[in-house]
DNA sequence: TGTGTCACG
DNA sequence: ACGTACGTGACACAC
């Protein structure tokens, strides 16, 4: 007979682990799967690889255990199982059913305890035992029978704990484990331990002493006066979470190894199960062949001639365009649907039709279209106008919830529930292969993404009711779509003779600089390569590596300056790198993106980041260089697009200080920012406790370094890396800064605790982000999401801010009968092309608009510049 | 396609 | 102790 092996798995640790590692997926049920599917993959793998002649799934029971009558607090402060994930706990179950493997729960106890219980059986069965989970505390099972397996990174990839595996790693036994837990706690469960004593301090007491109890009986011994006072104040607490870390291996289960046989799966049932989930490569994968699941029945009309009768006063409006760059591709054909009927409108047809030119024009037709900024600029390129446009499909499941950002109608339309249609790739095809298919396809296709629309109007509605985001949406995001598009075709002109010049000049004095860096490293190389520059950097040359990659040696800026002194060659290098992303990016970069009217047409994404700003591409124009002057140079390259204009930019001076002296209120800031203070320098007598004659500009400096880390979140060693200076000075920074703006450090405080609370944190026009992580027990995903808490709500607010600017700032122009034109938006600035006429008229209303848009409890403060080019605007 | 780097607020 | 400042987009390289 050969030796018996058995696996053991955490079925509530790994299912969690699938859920957060996979994006979420859906069934054409609406019913997510991307748990199951995760969990189907760990098991494949798992039963490919151990080949175990005995499987169980063990389950926790219920919320109460028997540790809680130790502790009440046990796993206290978890956020509750998301809904996504709980729908999917009766498809796993199924699954493992269908795998032929036994599935077990006991009452009052976890799975770590009936896996504990059954190792131990195994182990005195002298059987191999693997045991697989997410949670390191299992580690404390591991003896030479038992291998625990914790899931690494994605969902197949384990670390195998092994007794030598843990001793190399931590230097302690599997048993001691526990210790450590006793020690330094557990935040994922809510475990306290002993405070001040992490990782690091546990392990260095258990290598000495090698266990709590021997840790307290040496207690004299510790010489470190404050770890020694945590210890004794808290030794009942010690020994609690060690007690509570220690996995139960006798409890009273009701199953034994014999109930375990794995015999292999049930094929059909399997199979019947994959199609409910449509796990199609998997069904691939068994020879199974996946009949596409045929879409809802939409009578489409392919219409041949516009008449009054089918163009009703409330219609839903999709105009396709082949590819996403509304812009400059073709645009496709128009869907148009309702309660009744569904039609698809080639653009010629559009065109030619006046009947059509003035419904889409006419202010009193409500239109619910999927992304009206597209439409809006498509719909001119058209020669046509839209208006009355009353839902943005796009925008709305944006604002409900910021995460899910997509452009694809079909995608939205799946995670709103509805199911009618198809991906664009399923339809276009993918990469090279990419092609607009036959007129019937596509018409169907254009017309399934206006009744997609037409039907999803009512359900995302109803969310942003819900969440009070109407006036969000309908007031702030929906006509600022249609200013964004007017920007965008509007467009800027672009000199491209300043552009080739400096073009010239850089690369001249790149090959120089190449030439020398050649000399200097002995041979040539690529040195736009991080790796070949790696190489002769600390291979060669023989530097000391500061920083490293998860591919090699660093050569980032910031670490090639602490480097400067060591080797002439680095600052050629950094030259080189300065000049070159300058020559790549704008000379080269910018010039590609000149249309034929001699204007660069940037495309605000307005649907896309997660704090509510806005992001620029193709080219983004939110990042032209600034802060060199030899960058800022490209600026010059970007002039008004009528003779006699001038370049009119105005930015809002600290608008995120002064939203966090708004939102924070405290008092200090406020009325810091009330007096009209320098900020930097205020920070800078509280911090550094001096009156401003004595501000110099070091210390200055530092205050603006605060100043930034506090609107980011701020954190020791963050601040450190931008002052250069050690952790604990930029953490007595902190301190001191916090100390002085008390109503800082609460805010700080109670927007964390507000998203872990409500799962989300919103901005002053109520703007959503939800924070999943905040709860999260790895330390890393759970700082993230604490800075994101603190900063979110400033950064948005600031978005929002400037967002009414623009809404007020366009009806203005329009009441001034103006011809001074809004381009670009740069997140605090604005930017203007106007007649040299209105110079005056812009100076008076731009700051005016842009300071009373949204009342603060502190002013707002705007500055403004103009001059031939944007580079002039300075 | 992912990674490293660097431009901006 | 953990090893990051918040939010973006584009380019070159290496696979």
């Amino acid at each position: 007979m050969t030796k018996k092996k058995i696996v053991l798995l955490d079925g509530n640790s790994l299912a969690y682990r699938a859920f957060f590692a996979l994006p979420l997926l859906t069934n054409e049920k609406g019913v997510h799967t991307n748990a199951v599917y995760g969990f189907t993959m760990m098991l494949e793998t798992i039963l490919a690889n151990e080949k175990p002649t005995h499987v169980i799934v063990a389950w926790d029971a219920g919320k109460t255990t028997f540790r809680h009558s130790t502790y009440t607090e046990y796993k206290g402060g978890r956020q509750k199982t998301p809904p996504e994930l709980s729908e999917q706990f009766p498809y796993i179950r199924k699954l493992i059913e269908a795998f032929g493997i036994t599935q077990y729960e006991l009452d009052l106890y976890e799975a770590d305890d009936i896996i504990g219980t059954l190792s131990k059986e195994c182990n005195d069965a002298e059987a191999e035992v693997v045991i697989i989970s997410g949670d390191k505390d299992l580690t404390q099972l591991a003896n030479d029978q038992t291998t625990v397996c914790i899931t690494r990174k994605g969902i197949t990839d384990l670390e195998k704990y092994t007794p030598a595996h843990i001793e190399e790693k931590y230097g302690i036994a599997p048993l001691q484990i526990i210790d450590m837990k006793g020690l330094m706690g557990d935040a994922s469960d809510n475990i306290p331990g002993v405070p001040g004593i992490g990782e690091k301090t546990a392990l260095k007491l258990l290598k000495e002493y090698g266990s709590v109890e021997a840790v307290y009986e040496s207690i004299d011994q510790i010489t470190a006066k404050k770890m020694k006072e945590n210890l004794v104040n808290n030794k009942e607490q010690a020994f609690m979470s060690k007690e509570l870390a220690t996995i139960e291996v006798h409890a009273p289960i009701t199953v034994s190894l014999n109930d375990l046989d794995f015999v292999g799966r049930n094929e059909e049932e399997v199979i019947q199960l994959y199609k409910e989930l449509q796990f199609k490569s998997l069904l691939e994968k068994m020879d199974v062949s996946v009949e596409v699941q045929p879409l809802e029945e939409i009578a489409v009309h392919t219409v041949e001639e516009i008449t009054s009768e089918m163009l009703t006063d409330t219609m839903s409006v999709h105009v396709e365009i082949d590819g996403d760059n509304y812009l400059s591709e073709d645009i496709l054909g128009i869907g148009l649907s309702n309660d009744t009927d569904t039609y698809f409108i080639t653009t010629e047809l559009a065109t030619s039709s006046d009947l059509f030119k003035s419904w889409i024009a006419d202010h009193a037709t409500r239109k619910y279209v999927s992304d009206s900024k597209s439409a809006y600029a498509a719909i001119a390129r058209l020669g046509m106008e839209l208006n009355g446009a009353e839902f943005d499909l796009m925008l709305a499941a944006y604002i409900v919830n910021p995460s899910f950002s997509t452009n694809e109608v079909s995608e939205i339309a799946r995670s709103f529930g509805y199911h009618g249609v198809e991906s664009d790739e399923a339809v276009y095809g993918k990469g090279a292969k990419r092609t607009v298919p036959a007129s019937e396809q596509l018409a169907n296709h254009t017309a399934r993404k206006a009744h997609a629309v037409w039907e999803l109007y009512p359900v995302v509605t109803k969310q942003l009711e819900d969440n009070e985001q109407r006036d969000l949406f309908h007031d702030l995001e929906l006509p600022l779509a249609k200013i964004l598009g007017k920007m965008e075709v509007t467009g800027v002109k672009t000199d491209v003779d300043v552009l080739k010049t400096i073009g010239e000049q850089l690369s001249e004095r790149l090959a120089v600089i190449e030439k020398t860096i050649y000399e200097m490293a002995g041979e040539t190389f690529n040195i736009n390569s991080p790796k070949q520059l790696g190489v002769i950097l600390f291979e060669k040359i023989g530097l000391t590596p500061i920083k490293k990659t998860k591919t090699g040696y660093s050569t980032a800026a910031d670490v090639l300056e602490k480097l400067a002194s060591e080797h002439e060659i680095i600052q050629h290098i950094l030259l080189y790198r300065q000049l070159g992303k300058l020559n790549s990016t704008y000379i080269e970069g910018l010039t590609k993106e000149i249309h034929e009217d001699g204007k660069i047409h940037t495309r605000f994404q307005q649907a896309l980041t997660q704090t509510g700003r806005l992001s620029s591409i193709n080219p983004n124009l939110q990042n032209i260089p600034i802060r060199l002057e030899e960058g800022r140079k490209i600026r010059a390259a970007f002039i008004p697009s009528e003779t006699e204009w001038i370049m009119f930019a105005a930015d809002y001076s600290q608008i995120e200080l002064r939203v966090l002296a708004h939102i924070s209120q405290d008092e200090k800031l406020i009325e810091a920012f009330r007096q009209g203070a320098d900020i930097h320098t205020k920070t800078a007598m509280d911090v550094f406790g001096v009156n401003e004659e004595e501000v110099d500009s070091n210390m200055r400096r530092a205050a603006k370094a605060v100043n930034f880390g506090i609107v980011y979140g701020i954190s020791d060693y963050g601040l450190s890396q931008s002052l250069n200076i050690t952790r604990k000075e930029a953490g007595e920074f902190i301190d001191t800064y916090l100390a002085s703006f008390p109503g800082v450090k609460q805010y700080m405080d109670t927007s964390i605790i507000d998203a872990k609370q409500k799962g989300y944190v919103t901005t002053l026009l109520k703007r959503r982000r939800y924070l999943p992580d905040i709860t999260s027990s790895n330390f890393n995903l759970r700082g993230f999401a604490e800075r994101t808490a603190m900063n979110t709500p400033i950064q948005g607010t600031a978005a929002d801010i400037i967002k009414q600017a623009m809404i007020d700032m366009d009806a203005r122009l329009e009441k001034e009968n103006m011809q001074a034109r809004m381009l670009l938006q740069v997140h605090d600035e604005l930017i203007f092309e106007a007649p040299i006429e209105e110079l005056e008229k812009l100076k008076e209303i731009v700051p005016e608009v842009m300071e009373q848009t949204i009342q603060l409890d502190v002013p707002l403060k705007v500055d403004w510049n103009y001059g031939k080019s944007w580079y002039e605007t300075k």
